[in-house]
RNA sequence: GCGCGGUUAGCUCAGUUGGUAGAGCAUCCCCUUGACGUGGGGAGGGUCACAGGUUCGAAUCCUGUAUCGCGCACCA
């Protein structure tokens, strides 16, 4: 080894004669960085490496789920929200990316029972109040393993303002919200069809909500004089109106209101003729009765004629006591039968077995959703909505990639009103008083309501919970002390929403109507959505699939530096990312390529002639050095343009090819000549640009390999440097 | 049905106001050179989905078609 460096002068730092070991040197940089404070927007100002009167930048982290461990989409998170936060640090931005977690209610509950399901428990035998304990308990034990692991991706967030949705201070603002939205008359309490799971036993709002293509049988059936169809007999026990529309000249005879006898399911009935247009006359017979309490489109018939709604079926699946001796059965088991006995009363006219429809199903379980009628809080979103719809429409806040912008205004254009009430116990409990008589609803914050003030009856607790989603909306203002916090007058609102495109509505928006609506002002200027993390192959990643890439294997493997480029490059906002450790084996490689560029420029070099920063008085550089200076100048400035305006994809890339094919292939190679020559002021005027080049260099990565960057920096012989993380990008 | 995207080298994808098609990986050939073999030099490989249109000029803009995703809404 010793003669290789003969003609080298400096003496270099012994760890670069090995190779980077990313794993020892990881951990202590970060705790490096922890002990500077300088994630801290107020303790930069107080060292003086940002100026008192800068201008703030801020994100707000995601609050990760606090119910396993990170996965792959959390490593593309982290590693975008770090390069931008470390790019606005080195700017000279007051900046502040602030952590948070999130309870992530129905979520976390869903975790929790699969564990219990494991146990041979279940949390219907659970009391609520300790099942919320154990929840909180198994929440608090994630945490802590979870932020371990986002320190290992080098993400520079202010821990010391690190926020938890069920914190106090933010349920406090939570609630106030719900007052408010009460007093401004944009919540109601209503006996509303909601979307309601069997398996989880809790209502959902329309987006927890999949629609799945199936093939099923449809049944013809005769209704006295009709026929109508339906794929779901077993909902059919209470029909007692049959609908059609005004204009048929088929069913003209009829006359609305009229009532005429029939044979039925379970014996006589007398059915009542309703006429509306929402009947489509092109569909089967154009005929169909209606189950008001397990259909939306029934329920709004139902709504505007002011029929009967009876309930059917109950909140697990079962037949109530109106199917007569189907009562107490499931549905699954019921439907053979039912149709069994309708065709022995010659009631069925022909069954279609290749009936294409759409089912609605649990997001989580798959379940079939069977729609109840039950009361739940709703917010009333058309006003709330149309402010969003201003805003966005002003470009006051811009959407990267833009189309997420058409989709987000489509979805508030056709918004609507928003079930935030959960039957689940984990979650922040609604501050509400029910009616036991009447089911009337009370906001109560300062529980202070004894008696209903409709029907003077008995009122007791709201037993439900929020969706989590009400809560996380409010997160940008909560987490900064809305309204009076010092950090909200400075940090808000924030900068840039950087999160998944799956979130676009559930948070998203609702993060902008409510952000509108309690601050006055939007919560974030920017909104940057990035692609969904998918293997090798292009899939989805998913746990049934069996190809979840947990990221701390691969930065374990390969070094988080080396991970980090891979989740940036070729990741374009709003695109998927296919993810492979091909791809992060090559970065590694380019960790190592600057490690080595650094041995040799170190070694290049008479490290005590080369103290100063470039401009200094012995720096100046020859022709080609200066030709060379320029490009490399031209360079950084298409890097900054690209950082600016969020290209991340192509900054890092354009960096890794100057750096390894530029400089490192080219002009490292050339140096051997010049550093060999006879000519000493070229050889002084090559040693100083390849070290001001190194500084350059290190800079500019930074944002993207924090950890080597930072490693390496730690030996440059700069006078007067300070930590690269607070160090000034390049110019 | 309505809406939003994609379709570029074997694979994964870039291509920033229209100006001779790029990268990484993979393949093939050559090379122990003061750092790095986790390296260096070089090569092959694309009618930019298709059809029209605008233009001196189109991967890029417009129209249509095909195809693959995704989202939303639904008919009993």
């Amino acid at each position: 080894m010793e003669d290789k460096f003969k003609k080298g002068e400096a003496q270099i730092p012994d760890k670069f004669l090995k190779p980077y070991d990313a794993q020892t040197t990881e951990d202590r940089i970060y705790a490096l960085w922890e002990e500077s404070g300088f994630f801290n927007p107020d303790r930069c100002v107080k060292e003086g490496v940002i100026a008192k009167d800068a201008e703030s930048f801020t994100i707000i982290m995601p609050p990760t789920n606090a119910n396993g461990s990170l996965h792959a989409g959390h490593g593309l998170v982290m590693t975008v929200e770090d390069i931008m936060t470390r790019y606005k640090r080195m700017r000279g931005y007051k900046t502040l990316w602030l952590p948070g977690l999130d309870h992530a209610g129905f979520e976390t509950q869903v975790v929790y029972e699969k564990k219990l399901e494991k146990e041979g428990r279940t949390r219907f035998e659970i009391e609520p109040k300790q099942l919320y304990q154990e929840i909180m308990d198994f929440t608090k034990a994630n945490s802590t393993n979870i932020k371990t692991q986002v320190r290992k991706m080098g993400a520079s967030c202010d821990w010391s303002r690190e926020k938890f949705t069920l914190d106090d201070d933010i349920v406090k603002i939570v609630y106030a919200t719900f007052q408010k939205l009460s007093e401004d008359d944009l919540l109601y309490r209503g006996k509303r069809i909601v979307s309601w799971c069997p398996k989880h036993q809790t209502s959902f709002s329309d987006l927890e909500i999949k629609d799945e293509d199936r093939v099923e049988e449809f049944y013809y059936l005769k209704y006295g004089p009709f026929t109508i169809s339906t794929s779901r007999p077993e909902t059919k026990f209470g029909d007692k109106y049959v609908v059609m529309h005004p204009d048929d000249e088929r069913y003209a005879k009829y006359k609305d209101g009229e009532k005429f006898d029939l044979e039925w399911i379970n014996g006589p009935i007398t059915a009542t003729i309703v006429k509306d247009t929402a009947i489509d006359m092109a569909f089967g017979t154009g005929v169909m009765t209606i189950t008001p309490w397990h259909d939306p489109v029934d329920f709004g018939i139902a709504e505007r004629h002011h029929l009967d709604k009876e309930q059917i079926i109950d909140e697990r699946g079962k037949l109530l006591p109106i199917a007569g001796e189907f009562a107490g059965l499931h549905i699954k088991k019921a439907r053979p039968l039912i149709i069994e006995k309708l065709q022995s009363k010659g009631l069925v006219e022909k069954i279609d077995a290749n009936y294409k429809h759409v089912v609605r199903t649990c997001y989580k379980c798959g379940t079939i959703i069977e729609p109840q009628i039950l009361n739940q809080w709703f917010v009333r979103m058309k006003p709330l909505a149309e402010k969003a719809l201003a805003i966005i429409k002003s470009q006051e806040i811009v959407y990267i990639p833009e189309h997420y912008e058409k989709i987000t205004l489509h979805w508030l254009e056709n918004i609507i009103d928003w079930n935030i009430s959960r039957q689940i116990v984990w979650g922040i409990p609604i501050p509400a008083k029910i009616c036991h008589e009447c089911e009337a609803g009370y906001v109560d914050l300062e529980d202070k309501i004894t008696k209903c003030k409709k029907c003077g009856g008995v009122v007791e607790k709201d037993k439900d919970t929020f969706d989590t989603w009400f809560s996380s909306s409010q997160w940008p203002y909560a987490v900064l002390g809305f309204p009076d916090g010092d950090d909200f007058k400075t940090f808000y609102p924030t900068d840039i929403m950087e999160t998944g495109g799956d979130l676009v509505f559930f948070w998203v928006a609702r993060m902008i109507m409510l952000g509108l609506y309690r601050t006055g002002k939007v919560p974030f200027k920017t909104v940057y959505m990035h692609g969904l993390v998918q293997d090798a192959k292009g899939q989805k990643m998913s746990k049934s699939k069996g190809n979840v890439i947990n990221p701390l294997d691969l930065t374990s493997q390969f070094g988080t530096d080396a991970f980090r480029m891979a989740v940036v490059v070729g990741n374009t906002p709003g695109t998927s990312l296919p993810l492979s450790s091909n791809k992060v084996t090559a970065y590694k490689k380019f960790v190592n390529k600057l490690w080595n560029i650094t041995r040799f420029v170190l070694s290049s070099i008479d490290a005590k002639d080369f103290t100063t920063r470039s401009g200094d008085a012995s720096s100046t550089l020859l022709g080609v050095d200066e030709k060379l200076l320029a490009e490399q100048k031209a360079l950084i400035a298409d890097v900054t343009k690209d950082m600016d305006n969020y290209r991340f994809y192509m900054a890092a890339e354009k960096l890794y090819h100057y750096v390894w094919h530029e400089f490192a292939d080219k002009i490292l190679e050339d140096s051997k000549a010049i550093l060999n020559g006879s000519s000493e002021t070229d050889r002084r005027s090559r040693q100083r640009f390849l070290l001001d080049s190194l500084s350059v260099i290190l800079r500019a990565l930074h944002p993207f390999m924090p950890f080597v960057t930072e490693e390496i920096w730690s030996d440059m012989p700069i006078a007067g440097k300070k930590l690269l993380i607070v160090e000034k990008w390049p110019e």
